[in-house]
DNA sequence: CTCAATTTGTTCGTATGTATG
DNA sequence: ACATACATACGAACAAATTGA
């Protein structure tokens, strides 16, 4: 068995549906553009160790969604260009993130059972006295993007319930007169979708996901909101300038 | 069929292995503490919607991974404490990435095939005449961790080819004297590993990746770096702070 | 000590999907 | 298109260990 039919072999999804995922990938990464004849059929059995059988099952999944247009006598070629789906820009810095979830409308949805208190880390400040719980689910026409849960302090809330309701927290937080901000944190991981977001994303079980966490302290330590976001992990594209034009030459050389 | 059942037919992946995935999530996150009882087999049948041969799948390959202990009577056991296995820090400054890379040890590859200069992006800059192309793997303990590409101008990577080829190329970059940097920009998105980074990085094909392009631009506008790092999904944490005390008046209210 | 309830272990049979040659 | 082998998933029945009344 090849190198390859081994990797291949490691997971448990089925092989002609992994070849297909891979034959997709170049497609969308543009290896073979829109018109142009993929590599065949013998070649990719060659390539990937598989029997010849399995690469036919895979290339007719890609035809079925559209994605090629196969002849016989001809070979397999690529049907359509595939729109780039990454159009979800995460933010990090501080303003532009507050402008983005300015102009955002989420879906707010009823809770059910009442949450305990978010869980703080070492860095993450005090606990405040008691949070209210809010969630909500982000759409880009009506498809699904993300999920929001907002534990946010009592106080914060009491200050302004109608709006916290029908708006985006963090912007409201922000502009409040008296609320002073000391640190703002994001944390991101990849994870995957738990059973309830998964229905709610419209994603398979345990697809990836980007898992972010944010918490906002005030200048008393105490952690005013804390919010857990799970993003579809194929529709998300984060954007970090490590370094521009001004501040070069005093970052070029740190010290050690 | 219920609603949570729809969703893991969604997926490719077969039953038992999903039921497996979640129920290791909710050890992982700590919703079964070590030691404590999980729900019985029959609740979890319940809860899902799938038989209790494919429950009983699922408990077995976590029972072989050590996760769990199962006893005949009384229940099945959380057996130990799940690690925290997202200890790689990514880094969104500067300073802070290059001090990371110095103490990095990657493993140089050997480069086959030519490869073609990179693609650049409108605002990734104009490409320098000629590329090196360098390609490395990095290891914690005997671990893969990411698959490194980078395309450096070939002027630079001539004014010292024997430190590019055992150190890490950003910091050495960094530290030219008469190299004047003017933007390094850092892009991540959500990818999954195609046949050659799977066997690298020793995951299945199609694995949840984080794929970073970082790209440095001097003054000229030249791309004068141009890495494609790929991590494993599994392993990577980001953190970014949106805000700190001394900036917090001025950002505060940004103008729409 | 016995009994019933609970919970996991084991084994059928059947149907369908996957992969090969 | 066909024959073969193996994996997946279900439902059902029965066995074995543990617990507490």
């Amino acid at each position: 068995m090849s190198e390859l039919a081994k990797t291949l072999r490691l997971s448990a999804v089925p092989l002609y549906i992994q070849v297909a995922a891979e034959l997709r990938r170049r497609i969308e990464i543009g290896r073979w553009a829109s018109g142009q004849k993929i590599s065949t059929i013998e070649d990719l059995q060659e390539e990937f160790g598989v029997a010849r059988v399995t690469v036919r099952q895979a290339v007719e999944l890609l035809e079925k969604d559209g994605l090629v247009r196969r002849q016989q006598g001809r070979g397999t070629f690529v049907a359509a260009d595939v729109e780039d789906t990454r159009w979800l820009k995460l933010d990090t810095s501080w303003s532009s993130l507050i402008e983005t979830l300015k102009h955002n409308v989420p879906k707010f949805m009823p809770v059910s059972a009442p949450m305990p208190a978010p869980r703080l880390g070492p860095e993450e400040g005090r606990a405040a006295p008691e949070y209210v719980f809010l969630r909500s689910v982000q759409y880009r026409g009506d498809r699904a993007y993300s999920v929001v849960n907002v534990q946010l302090a009592k106080d914060i809330y009491e200050r302004d319930p109608q709006a916290f309701r029908c708006h985006a927290a963090l912007p409201i937080v922000a502009e409040m007169k008296g609320v002073k901000i000391a640190t703002a944190r994001q944390t991101l991981v990849i994870g995957s979708a738990e059973p309830e977001l998964a229905g709610l994303l419209g994603v398979p079980l345990n697809a990836p996901t980007a898992e972010a966490r944010c918490v906002v302290v005030d200048r008393r330590g105490i952690a005013i909101y804390v919010a857990d976001i799970t993003y579809r992990g194929d529709c998300i594209r984060l954007e970090t300038t490590l370094l521009n034009d001004n501040e070069s030459q005093r970052a070029r050389a740190p010290k050690h």
